[in-house]
DNA sequence: CGGGTGGTTGATACTTATCAATGGCTGTGG
DNA sequence: CCACAGCCATTGATAAGTATCAACCACCCG
C-alpha cells in the first residue's frame, strides 16, 4: 500500500565555481522597478575574512554593513543602535564570527542544537529537510541578509539542514547575547515580529503551492519570488539575475523531479518566457510568466 | 501550459449536529499512553455563555480553566499568574469575549486585520488559504486550546480563513492588552517562543508531507498527528477519537481529492488499520498505521 | 584524458485526478 | 410525517500529470 519511492540523495562535497555574466544593458521595466519598495544601490560585497574569529563586538557589528540584510534588518538595527549613541560599550557585546565556506558545504546539521544564530552575508544557501530514504524538501532559499530562521533567534531549533549553494559567507551570532540585546531594545523585537509574520506567510504559500498548484505554476512562482527577493536587495540586473541553482534544487523546492523540472524549464524557454544560460536567468516575457505562475 | 483545475469550493451555511459515540471500553496501549507527557483528566467543557461579552477580566480569564489549552498554555499561564498572587488587579485587564458558532461558520476572514486574537475553547476548526479558482489548502486543524496562529499574537496578520468544523466556542482576546501583558511577563514570552517553534516545526513537516510524501503517507500521518494532539488534551478514548472531519477536509489538508481520500481511507479500513463510523475513528492496528505513515 | 555531475530527451509506468452514477444521510419545508 | 434537496461517501472507468528508467551529451575539474 505504501510505496516509498526513494530518490537519489547523494551528498556531494565538491566545490563549485560560479562565473556569472551580468551585462549592464538597459532595461525597460525591471522586476525590481515594478515592486513598490526598492533599493537598487550596487552591492558592495567587501570580502569578509575567511574562517576568522573576531572577538571585538563593535568590529563584527559594523562589518554587517556589507551585508544587504533586508528581510530582517537585524544587523542594520544593531548597527544603528550603536551609531545612535544609545549603545553603552560593554552593555551588549554580541559575540559573532564570520565564516566562508565553499559551495555544497553544510552550514547547520539537522540534529545540531547550536547556540549560534547564523545569518547569510554573501551567496545562496538552502534550508531543507531530508527523510531517511533520501526524499528532500527545500523549505526556503537563503539569500544575503537572511536569518536562517526567525524561530531560532530565541530558542535553539533545528531539524533543518542548511547548506551552501554557492560559496557562502555567513556570520554566527551567539544566541544568548543576541537575545538579551533584543529584549533590551523593544523596537528590534517589533521588527522581529514583522519578519516572523513574513516568514509565516511565506511558509503558508509554500504549503499552498505544494498542495494545490501544478508543476508549471510552482516553478514559475519560484522564479518570480526569487526575482522579487533579489530585487529587494538590489541584486537584479534589469530582468537578469544570477541563478546558481541546479535543477535538483528547483525540484526539491517544488516537490518535483529533476527530470520534470528540466522539461518544464525547457518549455518555458521554448515559449519565450525566460532564458537560462551560464548560471544566469533572464525573464523575457514577464507578463506571460506571471500568468503561468497564477501570480497575485 | 497552465491548467487550472478548479475544485468545488461552495460555502455552506448549514448547521450540523455531532452525536459521537464515545464508549468507555478499556484499552491496552492507547496512543495517549504511548506518548511521554500525557494528561488524561476527563474534559469538562463547562458551556461558556453563547455570544456573551464579559468585560470583567478576572471572570473571563478564569473561565479559560475549562479550556484544555496545551499547545500554547496561554490561558493557563495567565491564570496561574493571577492565582500566584503576582497579579496586581487593574495591572493587566485583558479584554476578551466568548463566542459560540455553529459548524461551517467562518471565524476569521482572510482580509480581516483584526485587533483580536482568537483562541479555540471547544470544537474543531480549520485554518486554510483558498485561491480565487477555489483550490484550497488547509494549513492546520485547530483543536481546543489552540491559538489561531502564534504569529497573530504580536501583529495582526491574516490571509488565512478560519472556519468551524463542528460547533465551536472560541474566545477573542484584545491584542493590545495581551501584548502588553505578555511583555510584562517574560516567562510567558518564553513559553510563547516555544510554541512558535513548535508551530514552525509543524509547518515544515506540512511542506515535507505535501511535497515529498505519497497520498497514503499523508493521510496516515494526518490521522496519527491528530490522534497525538488529541491525546495531549486527554481527548482520546483509548484508540478512539472523535472525527468530525469530512473527507473534503482531509483532502484539503493533504493536497488530494475527496475521491482519492475516500479510496485510501477505504483501503486503510479494509486492511484493518482503522475504522471510521458515526463520526468517530478508531485505530485498530497502530503499528501498521505508523508504518504506512512512515512515522518517526 | 577520464570520471563525476548536470542537463536533455524519449519511452513507459504509476499515482492521482476527473467524470459519472449511485445510495445514504440530514436537514427542511409543506 | 413524508418528500425532497443537498451534501457526503463510494465505486468504476478513464484521463492527465509526474515519476521512473535509460541513454546520451556537455561540461568541468582534477
Amino acid at each position: 500500500m505504501v510505496s516509498l519511492t526513494a530518490q537519489t540523495a547523494g551528498k556531494r562535497q565538491n566545490r563549485e565555481e560560479l562565473e556569472i555574466a551580468r551585462p549592464d544593458f538597459p532595461t525597460e521595466h525591471s522586476i525590481a522597478e515594478s515592486r513598490s519598495v526598492v533599493s537598487r544601490q550596487p552591492i558592495d560585497h567587501t570580502g569578509l575574512p575567511s574562517h576568522s574569529v573576531e572577538p571585538d563586538p563593535t568590529q563584527c557589528l559594523f562589518s554587517c554593513s556589507t551585508c544587504p540584510a533586508y528581510e530582517l534588518n537585524l544587523c542594520l538595527g544593531v548597527r544603528q543602535k550603536i551609531a545612535g549613541t544609545n549603545w553603552l560599550p560593554g552593555e551588549s557585546s554580541i559575540t559573532s564570527t564570520a565564516h566562508t565556506i565553499p559551495a555544497r558545504r553544510t552550514i547547520c546539521h539537522p540534529k545540531e542544537w547550536s547556540e549560534f544564530v547564523p545569518i547569510i552575508c554573501q551567496g545562496w544557501a538552502v534550508s531543507s529537510i531530508t527523510l531517511p530514504d533520501g526524499r528532500r524538501q527545500i523549505l526556503t532559499f537563503l539569500l544575503p541578509g537572511d536569518l536562517v530562521s526567525t524561530a531560532c533567534l530565541l530558542e535553539p531549533m533545528s531539524g533543518r539542514t542548511v547548506e551552501a549553494v554557492t560559496e557562502v559567507t555567513y556570520r554566527k551570532f551567539k544566541r544568548r547575547d543576541l537575545k538579551t540585546f533584543l529584549f533590551k531594545h523593544p523596537e528590534l523585537l517589533e521588527k522581529l515580529s514583522k519578519t516572523w509574520i513574513e516568514e509565516r506567510t511565506q511558509s503558508d504559500q509554500l504549503a499552498l503551492d505544494l498542495g494545490r498548484r501544478t508543476a508549471d505554476e510552482r516553478i514559475a512562482r519560484l522564479i518570480l519570488s526569487l526575482a522579487e527577493r533579489l530585487a529587494k536587495r538590489g541584486m537584479m540586473n534589469g530582468y537578469t539575475m544570477e541563478f546558481p541553482l541546479r535543477q535538483r534544487h528547483v525540484a526539491d523546492a517544488t516537490g518535483l523531479t529533476p527530470v520534470h523540472v528540466s522539461k518544464v524549464l525547457g518549455e518555458f524557454q521554448r515559449a519565450g518566457l525566460m532564458e537560462i544560460s551560464s548560471r544566469s536567468l533572464t525573464v523575457i516575457n514577464e507578463t506571460e510568466l506571471r500568468r503561468a505562475a497564477d501570480w497575485r
